[in-house]
DNA sequence: AATAATTATCGTACATTTGCGATGAACGAT
DNA sequence: ATCGTTCATCGCAAATGTACGATAATTATT
């Protein structure tokens, strides 16, 4: 098989996403303690972290982005939950790779 | 708690880890890789992927500084293998966090 | 000794990640 | 209208990640 034509499995590609999402402590945390508090806003978050606040909403957007926590503006505070869908994606496709 | 004295815990340090090491869908190719031919050496990896050799050795260390792949010099070939210890204590890290 | 085979490492280029402070946007309360 | 609260975004700096070609290291073969 030629180089130009070879593609990353898509299951490989999604998991490789997921676990990058993963791939840092902070976020790590971030989804901890989302799972235990079920509905939080960003300043509890922030209060839970040791980085700047500017930092922390930048993880957020990572792991939205990462599909795997939603947001829901209630202003002037954002109350974030886990994206259950994903999640279950996410761990299934975690658990067919080991 | 002071934001000085925080500190991640050390199962998502560990855990950070192991889904660094699983971000890269080459880095994934090769554990599948690796899980199915049991043992094999570079060039074989190398064949398998649309990268560099340079690149692919590259992978390989940051999948051995992880500790998820064992490396064992037969000169002048380098075969390689599932760490199998990691492996597990990463499937538990894993599905314990979800 | 010279060559070939195999793999790791080096140097380089470019992109991405991480963190911070400062600023901006939205809105409720005064 | 102004202020305070809450959160996101911007701009920057430093570090890390990804990929490549070239080169080095090791050793078996000629």
């Amino acid at each position: 098989m030629k180089k130009e034509d070879f593609k990353y499995q898509e299951d490989h590609l999604k998991l490789a996403r997921f676990a990058k999402a993963l791939s840092h402590p902070a976020r790590l945390h971030i989804l901890n303690f989302l799972s235990c508090c079920d509905r939080c806003y960003t300043g509890n978050i922030v209060d839970e972290l040791p980085i700047a606040q500017s930092s922390v909403s930048q993880h957020l957007k990572e792991l939205k982005e990462a599909g795997l926590i939603q947001g829901t503006i209630e202003t002037p505070k954002v109350y974030y939950c886990i994206d259950k869908e994903n999640w279950k994606l996410a761990k299934e496709l975690f658990k067919e790779f080991f």
